[in-house]
DNA sequence: GATATTTGATATGGTCCATAACAATTATCA
DNA sequence: TGATAATTGTTATGGACCATATCAAATATC
């Protein structure tokens, strides 16, 4: 159903021109073995920046396997801390979740008894957020495993200075670019 | 049949203690209208990797519309261009891509004529990987608006040293981390 | 008070990522 | 040599994440 799925073959020999098979025969057994070289690619912005995200949230994940966090849910808990008593479009919306998919994840955190839905007596259709004590608690203990391994490794990485550079430096790409 | 479906609502009147409903009462109507405050969010490493990368991406995908190449097809193009002669298993496994999801992507650059797969006569089991003429002459194309469209805003935004230094400390955090 | 908008929710489809399994081919080694 | 193991490309499949359309209830607008 994918479009590559639709995709044809466009005939079982391809570049079978005379040009074709020598330089198919030139490359037979090319640097076989070797690794392979990079070249333009590791200056890419977006190849390093897709690699360096993806290491990182390996590292969340493993430095929160004690609480069972996904980087999105640790953010959900920041956001929902530090602005108590709104609603599910408010905080899906600033975090770039979208509502139908914010459902899910507070279904999610709320069987945990991390944080509760509460019906606002102004606007009866919304739903508030709150974190309840368990939540509050284990937002606490999140914080501490992120700041003593998942920083500081990246402190021993880089540097104090240079971490603070990177994340300005990334903060105002996401803002601005 | 998500994990999340399966949580069961623990009950209609979460927080409906004492002290929940006198919470609750105190929030209605919290900062109504009033951006939201994204507090130590700003700083997560994480966070902000996720959304710049998000950015990035975006910017990519627009400044590539007439050629239509994704970032992930960019990169095969260019790293192919680079090893000419390899097989899938490597230029796979060199870009963090499963053998199983390459296949659907070549199926996609060989139907445009962009790349072709020549049968090893080394080893009849594996595909070698070239660039067609048309694709070396898209992916010429591709790199002129990378760098006109792509690398100049972030040149703009940042300045030239900080861009590089942006890329490095991100390659040092994809590679060390 | 009729109509439009908003909120949370459901259903659904797409894309990407991961694993198992398979046929053809090659490597290993008894 | 020949039996067995490993590799390559592939298919099938399922999960996670993302996006859109739609709905009922509640509210806003006029």
């Amino acid at each position: 159903m994918t479009v590559s799925k639709a995709a044809e073959k466009s005939s079982d020999k391809p570049a079978d021109t005379a040009k074709g098979r020598k330089d198919a025969a030139e490359l037979q057994g090319q640097g076989a073995g070797e690794a392979l070289q990079l070249g333009e690619l590791s200056e890419q912005l977006g190849y390093v920046l897709k690699r360096a995200q993806l290491k990182v949230f390996e590292n969340f994940l493993r430095c929160m396997a004690s609480l069972q966090l996904t980087p999105a849910q640790f953010s959900v808990l920041l956001l929902v801390e530090k602005n108590p008593g709104r609603n599910q479009t408010e905080i899906a919306s600033t975090l770039g979740i979208l509502r139908p998919n914010f459902v899910a994840m507070l279904d999610n955190l709320e069987s945990r008894d991390l944080c509760a839905r509460i019906r606002s007596t102004n606007d009866r259709r919304s739903h508030i957020l709150v974190l309840t004590d368990k939540g509050k608690a284990v937002l606490a203990r999140a914080k501490k495993l992120v700041a003593t391994k998942h920083e500081a490794r990246l402190n021993e990485l880089l540097g104090q200075a240079n971490r603070e550079a990177l994340i300005a430096m990334l903060a105002k790409v996401a803002n601005e670019f």
